[in-house]
DNA sequence: CTCTTGACCACTC
DNA sequence: AGAGTGGCCAAGA
């Protein structure tokens, strides 16, 4: 990833930060999609960005805190799945995933009605990213 | 400043 | 149902 370092980064915070801060709050045993953490990391349009963040973790040591596997590609009826582009980051997602308790369906797609997390004070799982009021 | 690139998302064929 | 297209935001060349 040649477009941001972290170790670059003078600035106090990133946009990769806030979803670093983020995705660090989704409970085990349960997973999110992009578009959700990229709404509660104040960038309700840049799910694009929270992957690519995410991206950037795999060799620094200050990522590993970070919990990148719960956080999946928003899929219609509520459900989400792998969008990794790695074949062999994707295995190790659903396998830490799986470890954790949450199931995958046949299509490698998991329940968010299951094990969705909405938020920090979302309780119980709903959570579908909300349909963005489109033009 | 313009163009390209993304672990995305949603709409339309 | 699967593939294509546009839009989104940010950073690098």
């Amino acid at each position: 990833m040649s477009r941001a370092e972290p170790d670059d980064a003078v600035e106090p915070v990133s946009w990769w930060q806030d979803f670093y801060r983020v995705v660090r709050r989704i409970p085990r045993g349960r997973v999110t999609t992009y578009g959700v953490i990229a709404a509660l990391a104040g960038h309700p349009r840049s799910a694009r960005h929270v992957g690519f963040a995410l991206a950037a973790l795999k060799d620094p040591d200050g990522g590993s805190t970070v919990p990148w596997q719960r956080v999946l590609g928003s899929r219609p009826r509520n459900r989400a799945a792998v969008t990794i582009k790695d074949p062999v980051g994707g295995a190790l997602q659903r396998a830490l995933l799986e470890s954790e308790g949450v199931t995958f369906d046949a299509r490698g797609n998991v329940s968010l009605d299951r094990f969705g997390w909405a938020g920090p004070g979302a309780k119980k799982p709903a959570a579908a990213p909300r349909k963005r009021t489109r033009a």
